[in-house]
RNA sequence: CGGGAAGUAGCGCAGUUGGCUAGCGCGCUUCGUUCGGGACGAAGAGGUCGCGGGUUCAAGUCCCGCCUUCCCGACCA
């Protein structure tokens, strides 16, 4: 991608009325657009990275046999009304009458769609156990919005589901999902911590929470330093003793067992080797997607900007020309370009007409792992100079060796 | 929803005890010179001073009401 046509809308100054670093960072990297409060859109280049965390998520959910689909926004308030979560969610429920008089809410979470589409389909236990997931828009009218993407009205989560015979089926997927969060997390160039955790409006007995250590982290958890062990920090808790450090953390995930809460009130039942009628055991696991995006940053920055991690960066490398009037510097800076792509890299040509010091702030900013800098003088010489964003490295390479340095410094 | 702060050009800001045609920096347009860490010169475009009402000869500035955004709390990925 040559930058100049592209669309990356990168700020000098820090936009007034933001306290947190990713908040502040999206924004000048030009990741985000706020429409109105905890309302964003996601410019081409936060959209590309939103993509890359999906798909992540989507490897590592397909590979432990769930199935992906897509449910809808628009729920009629009755699906509602019978679980009585209607109530239960009133706060932050997006709720309006259609033209027909139906009262309609836009999903705040999903258990009752997919309890509904499974109970409709799924009669024998010769279909269980079946675990099914989407990656989509999720409505919640927050009192509060905080931070950016951190705590939005409209913000993009994977949920899944899984439906068991029996308590074991359960605890097995159960294992798999919360398995597949820490892979998932650390791919994402995260380090998670996993604590048990209350279930609350979600109901069911057993939940894990997957945090993210981050200053503006609206949980905390006690972490034991002899034992590992983990513990949520619950509403006037005490310092539970010697050992144990506190950490402000912010929630990414968060599983549940539900056991047979929405299969009991949505009827989904199923007739087992006896032909007894048997309510689902079910269980749901939920990443916030957007969220995650801005708890990387939250992570991986410094002064000058973000550092993404290799897998979910916008790009793999970003290719700097410092002169751009030399048609020389600019026609190698081409061949670089088709080169590295050839090799397979995603790769973003700052081809832009501007000062050398805008082009080297706004590559820091952006944050793309590896930076390939052509200037006269090294070019003069036959060499190249790359430069790793994070740690700032700098390897001044022969031309002919710039490929394969690019891909080890890739692998490392 | 309680408490606090803020709203002047796309972004960041100044605007004195009310007083001339509302300014500055960045960005944007055109031309020229530049080119290894946010270059320089020249010429331009861009405003419902958040909205409504009031006081006054005169309101960005004072008063009242409202809206919006941000932060702290209470609640959730």
């Amino acid at each position: 991608m040559y930058w100049s046509k592209y669309f990356i809308p990168t700020l000098k100054e820090v936009p007034t009325q933001t306290e947190a670093i990713s908040h502040q960072l999206s924004l000048r990297a030009g990741l985000v657009h706020m429409l109105t409060s905890g309302v964003y859109s996601y410019l081409p280049l936060g959209y590309k990275v939103l993509t890359k965390v999906e798909n992540i998520i989507r490897q590592e959910m397909n590979a432990i046999g769930c199935h992906e689909l897509l449910m809808p926004s628009l729920h009629p308030i009755e699906l509602w009304q019978k679980t009585g979560r209607d109530k239960v969610l009133k706060e932050i429920m997006i709720a309006f009458d259609n033209k027909k008089g139906q009262r309609m809410c836009l999903g705040p979470t999903h258990e009752e769609v997919i309890t509904h589409l499974i109970g409709h389909f799924v009669k024998s236990y010769r279909q269980l156990p079946v675990t099914f997931y989407q990656i989509q828009t999720k409505f919640r009218d927050e009192l509060r919005t905080r931070y950016g993407i951190v705590r939005a009205c409209e913000f993009i989560m994977k949920d899944a589901y899984s439906f068991d015979r029996d308590w074991e089926g359960l605890k097995k997927n159960y294992d798999l999902q919360r398995n597949a969060y820490l892979k998932i997390f650390k791919r994402c160039g995260l380090d998670v911590i996993v604590s048990a955790a209350d279930s609350g409006a979600m109901g069911g007995s057993v939940s894990h929470e997957f945090l993210v250590a981050a200053p503006i982290g609206e949980d905390a958890v006690w972490i034991n330093k002899d034992n590992g062990q983990v513990r949520k920090e619950e509403e006037g808790m005490s310092h539970p003793g010697e050992g144990w450090s506190r950490q402000v953390a912010i929630e990414l995930g968060h599983i549940f067992q539900l056991g047979t809460k929405y299969s009991d009130s949505l009827g989904a039942v199923y007739l087992d080797e006896n032909g007894q009628q048997k309510p689902m055991i079910m269980g749901c696991y939920g990443i916030g997607v957007s969220r995650l995006i801005a708890a990387v940053i939250e992570a991986n920055h410094d002064e000058a900007g973000i550092i993404w991690p290799k897998e979910i960066a916008p790009f793999d490398v970003e290719i700097l020309p410092v002169q751009t009037a030399d048609e020389g510097l600019m026609s190698f800076a081409q061949v670089c370009y088709q080169d590295l792509k050839a090799a397979g890299l995603e790769v973003l040509l700052d081809d832009r007409d501007e000062s050398a010091g805008r082009k080297f702030n706004d590559a820091d900013l952006v944050g793309i792992p590896l930076r390939v800098v052509i200037g006269k003088r090294l070019l003069a010489q036959g060499q190249v100079e790359i430069k790793v964003r994070r740690g700032g490295q700098v390897i001044v390479v022969a031309q002919e060796r710039l490929k394969e340095t690019i891909l080890k410094l890739r692998e490392a």
